[in-house]
DNA sequence: CTTTTTGCAAATCCTTTGCATCTTT
DNA sequence: AAAGATGCAAAGGATTTGCAAAAAG
């Protein structure tokens, strides 16, 4: 557990806006001068492996990762790329209607609703 | 309507198994053998803009292109990358979660599973 | 000292873009 | 000629990788 891991994994669990690996990099950089960005790459892919953390992708965008590893979905904002969470009971029967109609061996799903963030709502007006 | 884009957009309606950009390409190079890739992406961005066809990403893979517009969710082989459809009633619910508890302006949600497709779950074995 | 991690740069993959060419009107 | 579509190759962004130097144990 170098510094700049723990610095790594730190500044995902305090932070709730779900970061790129650019924005870890770039928020890390002023303390962690030499920080490169293959580094915060290759400690994301540890946490991962580990189970500390959750990536995820929406479109073409950069990935963003999670370190909240309670049950919770996303909101996802089209226009600014914003992730927020919110709570809602876990969707299980989907699952089971999967695994009915496709034959697959379903072990998870994934779900998020898009929208516009409050700020880009009003901004659109 | 040149012949490239009719047959960019035949072979998305006829296939029904949401192909890659490449895939779509290596199909149709025999027919069209001087056909580029970006002819295919750039034709694939005139369908989705006009509604046509919709995009679908997972992970870091390659998008893949659904010319089946009607609702429907995917199953997603977390192997191979086979996304295979399934019939769901739509989850409405968590979308006026989403808007109740975030106050986001919410439009729409995607739901997939993740599983193991029944070629990939034996080779498991 | 042995292994792991870092940091840089180059490489890779997917997708987009610039631009000249070719249609089609 | 004007407008749009194609095809090539080069550019772009996000992520990974090779490898030498540095740090950890």
């Amino acid at each position: 557990m170098t510094p700049q891991r723990y610095a790594i994994l730190q500044y995902l669990m305090e932070s709730h806006d779900h970061p790129t690996a650019d924005e870890i990099y770039r928020a890390l950089s002023p303390q962690y001068p030499s920080l490169s960005v293959a580094t915060v790459y290759n400690n994301l892919k540890v946490f991962i492996d580990a189970g500390l953390v959750r990536e995820h992708t929406y479109g073409d965008d950069s990935s963003r990762f999670d370190a909240d590893l309670s049950d919770h979905y996303h909101a996802i904002c089209t226009k600014c790329g914003t992730m927020v969470d919110f709570e809602h009971p876990p969707i299980k029967d989907v699952e089971e209607a999967a695994t009915a109609s496709t034959g697959f061996s379903v072990f998870g799903h994934r779900m998020e609703v898009y929208g516009l963030c409050p700020t880009c709502k009003t901004m659109h007006a």
